[in-house]
DNA sequence: ATAGCGCTTCAAGCTGGCTTGAAGTCAAGG
DNA sequence: CCTTGACTTCAAGCCAGCTTGAAGCGCTAT
């Protein structure tokens, strides 16, 4: 069975060991062993940590995923669990389709700062944003 | 001329009028003449909000939206403007994958926990993860 | 045997992005 | 005329999410 210590997880993560006793300690992370004093880690925490990061990365906050992994270890509460994941995916779905329209509107800006710099560079006259503002690219 | 009071904006982009001042005084709203003191925002005004959302949700930070806006001013920085706005795009492409990354397994666990449910209520043993992890919904 | 490295705990500190509170101004309505 | 309510400034406060610092332990390599 793979091991990992602290180190070697926030390498992996790209995040701070720090982080990762934080997290411990807000009990997102738990029955992480020592050895000497020090944590080990193997796939099942690692497994668990990219839970954490998803759910993260979609917009849940660290106390919402220390309600989720509590309601979920319960048979009761799978009906929250549920609500929650529903909410979630609410959330990722709005932020999807804004990024997306923001996504757009700097493929906008892209294209009319670029005319701005191509203009001055051939002293001709700058561009009009009203040319750009409904451009789809 | 279409005008509006600071609550207005506010009610309009659905935030607190401190958050206006607040963006004020770092300098991403400016020349908001007063009338009695109070400020008296016009749709240029509201554009300029438009576009500091649009950046600030891309994840661009309020320090780089101030350098920003600063730069596209200048004739000489359009260069800087597009290297930001580069950035920009790259940040934001890449929150899109990851969100629709996040999304796939926020489906999964989805189907998985209602299957737990109806597993729970049929009284039939519960479904395996490994059944689900690689799902495509 | 001692230096150094990577870990440990615990408490305090930091950053970004606002929000709140106190004290005051102004215009409209009863 | 006086109250109400939306605004003003300015400084201080708050929250999430870490990060840092101090003090210490234990293995390995020189």
């Amino acid at each position: 069975m793979t091991t990992y210590t602290i180190g070697e997880v926030a390498q992996k993560y790209n995040m701070r060991p720090s982080t990762l006793r934080y997290y411990e300690d807000l009990g997102l992370l738990y029955n992480v062993p020592r050895e000497n004093g020090h944590r080990v880690y193997t796939d099942q925490h690692l497994s668990r940590l990219s839970t954490i990061c998803c759910y993260k990365n979609a917009g849940m906050s660290l106390d919402e995923l220390a309600a989720f992994f509590h309601y979920s270890e319960s048979e009761e509460d799978v009906a929250k669990t549920l609500a929650l994941l529903d909410e979630v995916d609410d959330r990722i779905q709005r932020q999807i389709s804004e990024l997306q329209a923001n996504y757009q509107q700097i493929q906008r800006k892209k294209h009319y700062f670029a005319d701005i710099q191509t203009a001055l560079a051939a002293h001709q006259p700058r561009p009009k944003w009203e040319d750009y503002r409904h451009q789809i690219y």
